[in-house]
DNA sequence: GAGCACTGC
């Protein structure tokens, strides 16, 4: 601790910090910044007047992080040095230094907007610009006006975004510590490869002939492409002659193995053994491998973007930013000098790849965040002027607003709602809060909690889709509960509350195959938002899961009813002739149910004519991932809001006041549907759709 | 009848 390189610059940063509001640091890897910098500041006297509150993008580094202060400080963890993320909070009334998840800090700002408790916040790791983060620099810039004279804010960054995070601030200080990285050796191709599996196959083996002893990390963009490293690599290195160089092992390394296969990697290995390490991103910033002395870089990344115009995701291969470059790079140095070979040229690097990497919030929804901020009542409202460090599309922000506005989170003028301010306290998506308040009210609030736990886990219940599990799934898939054909929502609600009745036996979820580890998280959020839900309501509600009654189709009813209502901005209506579907927005998306959706056609071989959807997802095609039976009754107040809706109004822009400015829902009896002022052919083809649902109605 | 980079409240 004695030699870290942070220590030598206490002074600098200490008379640095004493004269201005805001410093920008960077500190690279090995620097220390992140245990010593609160304790610079705590020995300084700054912990005398409030908390050294330090944020973290991840849990994890807040847990540890925290840990080895509270050690070098001699103190108990949750005492003088705590640490609070979600579902776990280990501070006391003493507590001096805090580190904490971005977004705990985010959820505190929600009741105390000023932030009062802290004297200093650290933003640290501020350069991987998680949403979050970027949110709260917005935040801290108006924060440092109103609270000049007692908050000091500190932001550590990367090299090559230094100056820009100092010139959001007003041009404030930057100050550079050196990291303790060994020097990397960076090798360029000449030219691109064709196939850059191929291509990092061919490099590992030319280590592992040619270079000395040290593991080899490859980066590549996801599973398959590391399954299939893993069995080419393997094959090679067999075939190689007995004696000719050194034994080898190759792990694979990504998010979706099981935690006992993702330790491997650090476990130490067998004497005279190279280890080739093939893993997606997670080796980047989250895991780190000791051992590590070359790097192969092919220079791409998988990363999720949300299309505004569309409401769609897609999971794209995109090329690395050079800030991600230098990551990969630096992990070949962390434990002696290295080499990285980077399968592009250096002019493509120099010329191609973007300094740093899109920040999250041009590649996200923004519903949520543009809600938390509308409820926050900041002076100027217009959300379209919030300083962000990288602001997102217009196009995006105004997706956001129209989402809001159409499940009654914001009126017309685009303020905020009463009901919109509950459910910005909600941890969950507003389509899943909105959800949760329309249940309380029809009496089916636990079913609605379950549902919106589980579809805050979805992703972590079923185990990774190697081959080996792939008929078990299938198999286990007709253990589970179908739905009862009214969907997937209906679906995860079943499946929760079989694992319920069956006393939350981990072995029940063994049996079904689903993640224990997915399903403890869902009874951790469940529990969280109950607690949330009977503080907005200040009062006792009912909240237990079905304790094994058989649910009626009532209950089902009741929740769908709700789902319907949160998911106003997720609404399909399928084709006439077919079972296509098309997503009634502002621009109709043809989309299909995800083929591993539970819903099955009828008698007649079609899908339901009204859906909502949790999610749109472009893959192969268009698809909605989860997806719930409505009914024609509850769409069509819906389509009447649609008709009003007016983005300029939303935005507080100059937009013409719409001639229908009734903001009344109006709920129209089943048998007396107008629709008025929709184009005819929308209009002809509701009539047929109704037509059809009446007339199934009538053969039941 | 298709396919899941990584975080986090």
């Amino acid at each position: 601790m004695e030699n870290l390189p942070i220590l030598q610059f206490e002074e600098k940063i200490m008379e640095t910090v004493e004269h201005n509001p805001v410093v920008v640091i960077i500190g690279e890897t090995g620097s220390g910044k992140s245990t010593q910098l609160s304790q610079i500041l705590h020995r300084r006297g700054y912990t005398n007047s409030g908390i050294v509150g330090v944020t973290q993008p991840r849990r994890v580094a807040a847990v540890s992080v925290a840990r080895r202060v509270s050690q070098e400080l001699g103190v108990r963890l949750g005492e003088e040095v705590g640490y609070a993320i979600r579902f776990e909070d280990r501070t006391s009334e003493r507590t001096k230094i805090k580190y904490l998840t971005d977004g705990v800090l985010l959820r505190e700002s929600l009741s105390d907007p000023e932030l009062n408790q802290y004297s200093v916040i650290i933003l640290d790791e501020a350069h991987e610009r998680s949403l979050n983060t970027d949110i709260l620099l917005g935040l801290m810039k108006r924060l440092i006006k109103e609270r000049a004279s007692n908050l000091k804010v500190l932001i550590t960054s990367a090299t090559l975004d230094g100056e820009k995070v100092s010139k959001f601030f007003s041009d404030c200080p930057i100050l550079t510590v050196p990291g303790k990285l060994y020097p990397v050796e960076i090798f360029y191709s000449k030219e691109r490869p064709t196939s850059y599996l191929e291509s990092s196959l061919k490099t590992a083996i030319d280590i592992h002939i040619r270079e000395p002893e040290g593991d080899v990390l490859i980066f590549m963009t996801g599973q398959d492409d590391i399954e299939k490293l893993v069995s080419k690599l393997e094959d090679q290195i067999r075939s190689l002659e007995e004696g000719s160089c050194m034994d080898a092992i190759v792990l694979p390394l990504h998010g979706s193995l099981p935690p006992e296969m993702q330790v491997r990697v650090f476990s130490s290995p067998p004497p005279n053994c190279r280890r080739f390490i093939v893993a997606t991103n997670i080796a980047e910033t989250s895991l780190t491998v000791d051992g590590v002395v070359y790097v192969i870089d092919a220079g791409y990344v998988k990363q999720r973007q949300y299309n505004p115009s569309t409401g769609m995701y897609s999971l794209d291969v995109v090329q690395i930013s050079k800030v991600q470059a230098n990551q990969r790079a630096g992990r070949a140095g962390r434990t002696r000098p290295g080499k990285c070979y980077r399968l592009y040229p250096s002019r493509v690097y120099q010329d191609e790849f973007h300094d740093v990497t899109v920040p999250e919030i041009q590649r996200s929804s923004l519903a949520g965040s543009v809600l938390y901020l509308k409820s926050m009542d900041l002076p100027d409202i217009d959300i379209l002027k919030f300083d962000f460090l990288d602001k997102p599309s217009s196009e995006s922000l105004e997706d956001a607003l129209k989402q809001l506005y159409l499940i009654d989170a914001i009126d017309e003028n685009g303020s905020i709602l009463s009901i919109g301010r509950k459910m910005a306290e909600l941890p969950l998506e507003p389509s899943l809060s909105r959800t949760l308040m329309e249940a309380n009210e029809y009496g089916c609030l636990s079913q609605a909690l379950t549902v919106a736990a589980m579809l805050s886990a979805e992703t972590t219940l079923l185990p990774g889709r190697s081959r080996s599990t792939e008929k078990k799934r299938k198999h286990t898939a007709l253990e589970l509960p179908d739905g009862s054909n009214w969907g997937d929502h209906i679906q995860l609600l079943q499946i929760y509350e079989l694992w319920d009745q069956a006393d939350y036996d981990i072995n029940w979820c063994k049996d079904h195959k689903l993640q224990v580890r997915g399903m403890k998280f869902v009874r951790d959020v469940r529990r969280q938002l109950s607690q949330i839900m009977q503080k907005i309501a200040k009062e006792s509600l009912d909240v237990r899961p079905n304790d094994g009654r058989k649910e009626s189709q009532q209950d089902y009813k009741n929740l769908r009813k709700a789902l319907c209502v949160g998911y106003a901005n997720q609404l399909a209506e399928r084709m006439i002739h077919h079972n296509g579907y098309r997503t009634l927005g502002f621009k109709p998306q043809l989309v299909q149910v995800h083929p591993s959706s539970v819903l099955k056609t009828d008698d007649e071989g079609k899908l339901p004519i009204y859906v909502v959807y949790h999610e749109l997802v472009a893959t192969t095609r268009p698809y909605m991932r989860n997806v719930c039976v409505e009914e024609m009754r509850w769409v069509m107040p819906i389509l009447k809001k649609l008709e009003k809706l007016n983005v300029n109004k939303l935005s507080g822009g100059s937009g013409h006041i719409g001639e229908d400015t009734e903001s009344e829902i109006l709920d129209l009896p089943e048998k007396e549907i107008t629709v008025t002022g929709v184009p005819d052919d929308r209009e002809s083809r509701i009539q047929a759709a109704r037509d059809r649902f009446l007339a199934r109605k009538a053969k039941k």
